[in-house]
DNA sequence: CTGAAAGCGCTTACAG
DNA sequence: CTGAAAGCGCTTACAG
């Protein structure tokens, strides 16, 4: 069954039927009626593979991503996925592993299923220094900043990172930590390890703060176990630490369990907090104390940006979006001793 | 860059071309290598569309998923993913909201899509009790048992559900405890929380142990919410217990959230145990004892059983996979005071 | 072993 | 508003 099917048993050439299928409005009421009741009858489907095949611009826009069990990324996907469907432009998700190339990839989809944008998740920002030149078409980068890039096509949206991990610091030492450990990302790969470190930085400096990277901070996966090992070294290379910031609330799980194994409790020996804000840190005991990146705003600006720069082409925007501080209980205050 | 290209630049004509990306045999080494390095040299690959539509074969398998925020289908996921890849089946993501109707929902990716096979994550099995006479290629839940649909097309893997559960109060039972809360989902719509009060049912009779469902079994979500909520009502209505069987992980960390905002510890006061094995649980204190789904197997099994069925057409198939017994810190002995 | 050519099912200028 | 026709990028008989 295929359109000429319906083209011969409708009386009308195989063009006209095209043209009803794909809601072309220059179709007479007829020829509309008489088509579309053929092709309820044979209960018809056009071949998308020849329809994409032909197709200059597909409608749709696809989503990458890497790594399946980060729950932030998760929720905004999820929600992006939904917003753009809303938008009328249907989404596909294309799950990578984390050592793949997500521009090689994304160069094959472009190929397979020419969407009008792409959208990239846990992407590493260093992936993108290459050749972008055949990925003519608008991207972004969630979570994850672009404005490095001098690919005209490539946006991103990020929570504030540098402001959040500086309101951090700031928060530790009103409650009188002087000596901070950082568990965050390998900076080369990770574009917000880097941007929240600065913010780290500017705050210790202000502060009056020493701070050695070479002791203070390890570098490490955004897991459960990178956080478990980068509190381990934390643990060796400064031993006077009283609170730790953990660059993701997953890290900062990782990070208590280790503290536990090495016989010291949270708070009250060492100050744990996290960031991204997922819906667990409030059920753990005790109750994270992380930042909040806002979800459902970076899903939709994230969206918005793409679908924008789809219509329009108003080239690369960078978009940072305010972060929301969480108090909780696993911060001691020691000013209070 | 096409099959057209390559042909021109390496001297030979598209039908070599395209056999030697096909490895038939009919080619030179000569033609064979000239052409192979062309094809590297522009990274070429070729246009799945156009190939589809000549094969008039394969589109893959489609990946209908209910709920982002499920890190053990996110792991099932992943690993199904790569499966179906490496055995020539793309596989796409389609991600739906949890009140959406997946059947209808793969009706239309069918007809968008054409896919050789669907794969359900997540699914309540209620839904495929209605029309799935639309849907007819081969179909597979995942962690859902679908042997009582009377659908020849719609297989299913699942870890036994009800072994595990029985084993776990045996467990229970053996260190000392008499009364005993369980955790669910409503059973209209999980079968797993059917099967696992089943094998519960099964140890409370042969162990002689009373059960008033009534009092003792919470039915909620699958989330931390509905953890701490089942938990609450427990607390109410079955105010002796010693231990909670929360049927998935996630309830468990809200059901302990709860026993602890109640001013009650876990273990010492009451003992909590999960089901799925999900990494987290090894990070959390105490350490969560549970029942680990083996997520390789049940991909494994369930991608080879689909793509069996859509090769050989055999008719449904119901696969049970075998648990594993996780034994931690979540649950007291009482058998030593 | 290789090339020339038909054709998969559709869309879309183009002409009327 | 409609039809005839070109062509999307590939595969595969068919000849040689």
């Amino acid at each position: 069954m295929t359109i000429k099917d319906i083209a011969r048993e409708s009386g009308y050439a195989v063009g006209t039927v095209s043209r009803v299928i794909n809601n072309n409005p220059n179709v007479s009421d007829a020829a509309r009626a008489r088509i579309m009741e053929v092709i309820e009858r044979y209960n018809f489907q056009p071949n998308s593979n020849a329809k994409h095949l032909k197709q200059q611009g597909s409608h749709g826009v696809a989503m990458i991503v890497k790594g399946t069990s980060n729950l932030l990324l998760a929720s905004i996907l999820e929600r992006a996925q939904a917003l753009c469907d809303e938008a009328g432009y249907p989404s596909s998700i294309y799950y990578i592993d984390e050592d793949d190339n997500e521009v090689s990839r994304a160069r094959q989809i472009c190929r397979e299923h020419k969407p009008n944008g792409i959208l990239f998740f846990g992407s590493d920002t260093h992936n993108f220094e290459g050749d972008l030149s055949e990925l003519d078409i608008p991207c972004l980068l969630m979570t994850n900043m672009a404005a490095d890039s001098r690919a005209a096509n490539l946006s991103s949206v990020t929570v504030d990172d540098s402001g959040a991990a500086s309101r951090m610091i700031d928060y530790l030492y009103a409650k009188g930590h002087r000596t901070i450990g950082l568990i965050g990302g390998v900076l080369r790969c990770s574009h917000p390890s880097g941007a929240r470190l600065a913010g780290c930085l500017s705050s210790f400096t202000r502060l009056g703060l020493p701070f050695e990277a070479a002791r203070q901070y390890a570098a490490t996966r955004y897991t459960l176990e990178g956080g478990y090992r980068g509190m381990e070294q934390l643990l060796k290379s400064c031993p006077g630490l009283t609170a730790v910031f953990a660059y993701s609330d997953i890290m900062a799980v990782g990070a208590i369990r280790a503290l536990r194994d090495h016989g010291l409790r949270v708070p009250e020996d060492v100050s744990v907090v996290g960031f991204d804000g997922l819906e667990l840190t409030e059920y753990l005991s005790p109750r994270l104390t992380t930042i909040r990146q806002p979800v459902d705003r970076l899903a939709e600006r994230g969206v918005n940006i793409l679908i924008h720069c789809i219509e329009q082409n108003p080239g690369a925007v960078h978009e940072i979006v305010p972060f929301e501080f969480l108090e909780r209980d696993s911060v001691r205050d020691l000013t209070q001793s």
